[in-house]
DNA sequence: CATTCGTGGCA
DNA sequence: TTGCCAAGAAT
């Protein structure tokens, strides 16, 4: 083996980018916000509404906001309790709080015409690595390293032979950078195909390998598919959390047509002292605020 | 770097 | 039924 002056590195190689990609053009789904015409500011509002939050969720929701707020600066006009309301059960409502606050500063500062680039996205309130990739790849075309849960099991798995995915890292954006396609346009599509590949194929649970496109370059599958070494990861608790319960006041206020007294939240939760503790958290995130007669409404 | 922050479908 | 987990960000 001394004279083999062409001997391959470890890992899948550039190829697997490309066939990534190829698999794309005929495995893809037609999600709304991938279609022609599509704008930066509709591609930022899906990105955000898709953070943690199944597409299948999203999609009706997404309808609705583009169709009632199609630019940045009409968002930024709403008010925060209409916003939260629009969010409706999408989880998270903070979210929306930040993507209002984005509009806003984006019809301020940026001509009401989302940014392009990296910098500036990440710049805006609720807008971190992921999301500001996203929608400058997406958005704009721009080449873009995308990395979100999908990518970084994929590569765990296709790279470095691992079961699972470790924690983000900044070296996570140089690995899937490894793997695009040279042209810069098959690149742009690279990124979204090797999410949508974690997304379909390379799945957490069971992956099915058997209609993966690169399972013969599969490094987790040449060492075996071996087990995940190491602790299991820590799944977050719900029934009974601070979460729960501010769900549950969110949830009687979103009802409510006029201010409500402290009363009328006892339904929520029992236990008066998280309840307590958690409707003060909500008016400190500004997604409750108290009247000047002590009752308590979606903020105006 | 570990936690917190919603919600609901599904294996 | 219960646990897993779904295009993360902020602290």
């Amino acid at each position: 083996m001394t004279s083999s002056p062409t001997r391959p590195a470890p890992g899948p190689g550039p190829e697997a980018g490309e066939v990534i990609v190829d698999w794309f053009a005929t495995a893809a789904r037609d999600l709304p916000w991938r279609r022609p015409g599509v704008d930066g500011w509709a591609v930022l509002v899906s990105e955000v509404m898709l953070q943690q939050t199944p597409v299948a969720r999203v999609e009706p929701v997404w309808r609705e906001w583009l169709a009632r707020w199609p630019a940045p600066s009409a968002l930024a006009a709403a008010s925060p309790a209409e916003v939260i309301r629009a969010w409706g059960k999408l989880g998270y409502p903070r979210r929306a709080l930040r993507l209002r606050e984005a509009a806003a500063a984006i019809a301020e500062r940026h001509g009401d015409v989302v940014p392009s680039s990296v910098p500036d996205l990440e710049a805006l309130p609720g807008i971190g690595t992921y999301t500001a990739r996203a929608v400058a790849c997406f958005g704009y075309g721009r080449r873009q390293p995308v990395v979100d849960t999908n990518v970084r099991r994929v590569v765990a798995r296709l790279v470095h032979g691992r079961a699972e995915a470790a924690n983000a890292r900044a070296a996570d954006l140089a690995d899937i950078a490894a793997l695009a396609p040279e042209d810069d346009d098959r690149a742009v599509r690279f990124s979204v195909a090797i999410m949508e590949l974690g997304a379909l194929v390379c799945v957490a649970g069971t992956p099915r390998c058997g209609a993966c496109p690169v399972r013969e370059r599969c490094a987790w599958r040449l060492a075996g598919s071996p087990a995940h070494e190491g602790p299991a990861r820590r799944v977050q608790k719900f029934a009974g959390t601070d979460r729960q319960v501010r769900g549950r006041l969110l949830d009687v206020l979103r009802a409510a047509s006029e201010p409500v007294d402290a009363a009328a939240l006892e339904p929520a939760w029992d236990d008066p002292a998280q309840r307590a503790r958690c409707l003060d958290s909500l008016l400190t995130d500004g997604l409750v605020e108290q009247t000047e007669d002590g009752l308590f409404r979606l903020p105006a």
